[in-house]
DNA sequence: CGTGACGTTGAACTTCATCAAGTTGTGTGG
DNA sequence: CCACACAACTTGATGAAGTTCAACGTCACG
């Protein structure tokens, strides 16, 4: 028997596609438009359209690894991913936690292999843009390639922004605008953002904002009891999202 | 009197560009080709070649501000610069420091105004390339936007590259990949990996690596003492750069 | 020769990483 | 349904690394 677990909100943009259990229906008139959700805006054309395959991803699959042969650019339709950079020396870091909506594999385009991996961190729907990895699925519109540079633009201005946080500031302002941004980008994909749900570890956070584990859930604690934020295990809650923005909201 | 300082090397893939003191003769014949040292290579097409003006920054001076209207991406000839962003809460980061033969204000590719400040820490020359902004300086030619696309994904690389030294590595292993890096980008350009001049302050080299400036000094002197450079002031010399490259060039 | 920018060095302090132990929660197999 | 194993999370104690403040040295330029 199919339950309803969700309907992707109209704001997203995307088609009412309806999520069911254990399996998926995505309506006839799927369009492949990402919404204009943190500045994701790519609007294929008809004739694009055609490109587009449909992706499950489950949870802890990877969508594509580090160093394999670039074939698509991603959109993300639901759950949440992690990107993963490992150098030749052996350290590895997260730079990035798309989610619905955000187009991912960017950083692929014009290059012949992936130069990170892409985990899902929750069971996950993408669909794969083939052609615009080499800039060539644009016909004759130069519109597209405008926006897609303005995209790649925005993710270069996004690494540089945390790379700027990661330098000064103390482990509870980097968490604090960690959480500022999951909250501004639940809030404008039409959720809630004083009230969501991580889908990643404290150690995936550790390593994304540049801390040990420890100190992630040390700092987490350190809010809770200041009454700046309320955390149960993934559920996180911010009270006053007025006073949290204003704290924490310039650094994005 | 004209007294000539230098003459690019060839193996920049600059047209043979005389440089005398205090005045700027480009050749007349001088190309528009940004050379592959650090995979940079536009290859700009003849009918593209008008749309570059030349333009000289003396040391000091903002080749563009962030916020500033995009009107032009830059080829550096000359000289080095260093780009700065700044947050609206106030924090202000070095995010690279690019030298003769990069493209510079990629990140302001499909963007209206510049995301960064660039300063020349030199006094430098740079060819101004106008239409490229919005990808509109293509003509019938889909290779450029594809080398563009390569560039730019390149360029968000090396970010995130940055963002994982400095994860996890010790202030004297920041150092140690930020000399390499220069080491290699100053071979790829013709000029000694062993012996070279850093143009920028131990301040600007600690706001890129995430250090503040006593401890990039104290950490060059550490290293100084351990024998694995020798450094004077901004002279830079590498003894042994077979172990060096050993040591931190699994990093890039 | 003074002034200012840049650089070095020292000492005290702070923060976070690390190691270690314990808790909670979930899924698996008997 | 319970017991076990495993992963994620929490909490405490300790130490190392880097920041900060401060003083001093050095060099270039007027």
């Amino acid at each position: 028997m199919h339950q309803v677990l969700f309907k992707q909100p109209d704001a997203l943009g995307y088609g009412p596609a309806v999520f069911l259990k254990g399996k998926t229906v995505p309506t006839p008139n799927c369009r492949a438009v990402v919404p204009p959700c943190n500045a994701m805006c790519v609007g294929l054309h008809p004739q694009e359209r055609s490109a587009c395959v449909w992706r499950k991803v489950l949870a802890g699959q990877n969508l594509y690894q580090q160093g394999e042969a670039v074939r698509f650019i991603f959109a993300v339709r639901s759950g949440s991913f992690k990107s993963t950079l490992t150098l030749s020396e052996g350290s590895a870091r997260i730079c990035a936690f798309p989610m619905a909506g955000d187009l991912i594999a960017l950083d692929a385009v014009g290059r012949s292999t992936y130069t990170t991996t892409m985990t899902a961190l929750d069971d996950a729907h993408v669909c794969a843009i083939a052609g615009v990895p080499r800039l060539q699925a644009t016909g004759q519109d130069p519109d597209i390639q405008t926006r897609l540079g303005r995209l790649m633009s925005d993710e270069m201005l996004r690494t540089q922004k945390v790379l700027v946080l990661m330098g000064k500031s103390t482990a509870q302002e980097r968490l604090g605008v960690f959480l500022m941004d999951l909250s501004r980008r639940h809030r404008a994909r039409g959720f809630s953002g004083r009230d969501f749900t991580l889908p990643m570890t404290r150690a995936d956070i550790g390593s994304f904002v540049g801390l040990a584990l420890e100190t992630v859930s040390r700092s987490l604690a350190g809010m809770q009891a200041q009454g700046i934020i309320d955390i149960a295990k993934r559920r996180v809650q911010i009270p006053d999202l007025e006073t949290f923005s204003k704290r924490y909201g310039a650094w994005l």
